[in-house]
Formats: C-alpha cells, structure tokens, sequence
DNA sequence: CTGGGGAAGGGGCCC
DNA sequence: GGGGCCCCTTCCCCA
C-alpha cells in the first residue's frame, strides 16, 4: 500500500477565516524528505513581504490612494494586448480539463515508460525524497523497447515495441556474439551486450532520442519527466512553506506572499479603469475582462462573450446549445 | 441564476 | 538545478 501523508480535511475554515477552502494539514510524513522550499521559513519569519516586480499590471502600495497616471477614458473594449500576448490555444473541453491533484483521482500523467528498472546504486532515486514509481511494473520484457538502427550512423535509430520473442535467434546470437561491442550512436559509448546498451539507451543517455527517464512521486501516481519537476510536484505534498498568522501551509513561497496578503490586506495591483486594487493579479487580469465588451471566451453558437472559462461552460451548459466547445476571443 | 471577486493550485519559462 | 515569477485555471462565496 503506498506510505501516504494523514492527511486531515478540515470540516471548516475556523481556522483561518480567510479561507474558502478545505485545508490539507499534514500531520505525520514518514521519511519527510528536506525542505524543498526557497526560503519558507525567510518569509514568514520577518513578515515582510517580498516586493512585488513592476509589471505591466501597475502595482501600487497598499494604502496608497494616488495613481500615477490618471484612467483612460472611457475603457478600451477589446483586451489590451500587453495582457493577453500568447497565442491561447482551443480551450479544452471541461470534461477533459485537468484538475489539481486534490480533486483528482486518475493520474493526468501517465507512466512514460512501461517501466522503469532500477540502476544500482547510480540509481536515480537515491534522493529519499524521491521514490521509484510505486506502480510495480509488470514482468519485464526483454527488448520490451528496443532501437532500430537505420544504416546512416548519422541518423539516430528508432525504436520499436516488438515482443522479446519476436526477435528472432539468430539476431540475439549476433547481439551476443564475443568480441562484438555495441556502440551508442548518440554518445559512442559501448557495450559488451546489447541490453546494456539498451537500457543505456533507454534510462541513461542523455544525447538519445529515445524515451528518458520518469520519475516518479510516492505519494501520488504522478509521473515526471525531470527530477525538478518532480521535486516541485512534491512540494505540493510536503507543503513546506507555512503562514505564520494561521498556520496553513503552502507549496511555494509565492502562494503563501499571495495567502499573507490576504492577512495584510495588500492589494499592489489596481485597475487603471477603476481603481480598484487586487492582490493578486490574475484576479486584476479576470477583473479586466469586466471593462470589456468583447470579452475573453465567447460561445460558438450565440457569440455571447464571457470573462471567465467556467461562465461560459455554465452558459453553454444551461441551454445555448452550442457545447463547450468554447473559443477565445483577443 | 448570473456575474464577479477572492483565494489558491499547477506547469512553464527565465535568470 | 533552483528560485522567482507569469499565466492560466479552478473552486467557493457573494451580490
């Protein structure tokens, strides 16, 4: 059975009066691997908040009544590109949507490998922080990956799925033939045999092209792709950064800047429209789609626009007829 | 019921 | 490789 966190879903936000949400308090972490964090304990130690960098979205102190620069008038309708520069791609489909790990029982990432064989002592792993995927593979399969060399050195091989017992013999006795190195055409290593290579291949070379190592957490089925995603992700288990004020513990420093200011009352991000100050400023970004008449999602069917994703899947749900199929508007 | 605000989470990017 | 920040998204609450 995995070796999970307790963890304790308040009932309520007593608390924290703040808090909208139901708060994960971990309270026993066997083999608790190091504060991931930056500087947690930097932060809430001197209750003094990091400056927030200037931006596009003009900061102001928090008591601060005067603006720079007076608001435009009247508001501009269409969204101003210094907010939206990407290229946004399709909306996803609610149904398909992720979701944070919380809410989420199916793993969004799925294994990149079929397996993942432990090395030794070189192993990957050997950080306690970080756990081998807890999803026993089944049996190994031989050559379950194996490359296809193409006869150009230059161009790297590709790789192919076959069954172990499709190799034919008289290609695995010239695999093993005496003698016989087997070269990575990537980094020129060599090998006596050719499941050393393979699994050089496969977890260890760094200049192939074949699939690289996963990573995986131990106290969710995610699995990564690199060990700093993979110790970012579990910061979100170990929630090492922790408010000073109310106790409740955070991922990343940054959030819990965000949560002190709900303590404070810091809002450094105000609407040039209306003056209005947020403090954080996605939500000055989402109040910015208010001032708009042309807003950011709009339904296919009606052209109705809306500010917000979950608006327009409520409207799309609630008899538009046209799906959610939803598209930006910029 | 709708629209908006508040708070928080995650991945990605840059330094 | 790690930290900080950005952006997007989601959920909850309220008017």
């Amino acid at each position: 059975m995995l070796d999970m966190p307790v963890t304790v879903m308040a009932k309520n936000y007593s608390h924290c009066p703040l808090k909208k949400r139901p708060v994960h308090i971990l309270e026993e972490l066997p083999d608790e691997p190091q504060n991931l964090s930056t500087k947690p304990e930097d932060l809430s130690r001197s209750g003094r908040l990091t400056s927030v960098s200037p931006s596009s979205l003009s900061p102001v102190s928090p008591h601060s009544s005067e603006k720079t620069s007076p608001p435009p008038s009247p508001p501009v309708l269409s969204p101003s590109p210094q907010f939206y520069p990407k290229v946004y791609p399709p909306p996803i489909s609610p149904e398909y949507a992720p979701q944070t790990w919380h809410r989420s029982v199916a793993p969004l990432y799925p294994p990149v490998y079929p397996f993942v064989e432990y090395m030794g002592p070189a192993s990957p792993y050997s950080d306690s922080s970080l756990s081998p995927p807890h999803h026993h593979p089944p049996p190994i399969q031989p050559l379950a990956l194996r490359p296809v060399y193409p006869a150009d050195p230059s161009l790297s091989p590709t790789w192919t799925a076959s069954p172990p017992h499709s190799a034919a013999p008289e290609d695995l006795s010239e695999k093993r033939r005496p003698g016989v190195r087997h070269q990575c055409p990537d980094c020129g290593k060599s090998y006596s045999t050719f499941s050393g290579l393979s699994k050089h291949r496969q977890f260890h070379c760094a200049a192939g092209e074949g699939p690289k190592k996963s990573f995986s957490c131990k106290f969710c089925e995610k699995v990564y792709v690199s060990l700093g995603a993979l110790k970012m992700h579990i910061r979100t288990h170990t929630l090492p950064c922790k408010c000073t004020i109310c106790g409740k513990a955070f991922s990343r420093p940054w959030l819990l800047q965000g949560h002190i200011r709900t303590h404070t009352g810091e809002k450094p991000f105000s609407c040039t429209y209306c003056n209005r100050a947020f403090a954080d400023r996605s939500n000055l970004r989402a109040h910015l789609q208010t001032h708009s008449d042309v807003k950011k999602y709009s339904c296919p069917t009606c052209s109705k626009t809306f500010s917000r994703m979950s608006l327009l899947t409520k409207h799309a749900e609630g008899g538009c007829g046209g799906g959610v199929h939803a598209e930006k508007v910029y």
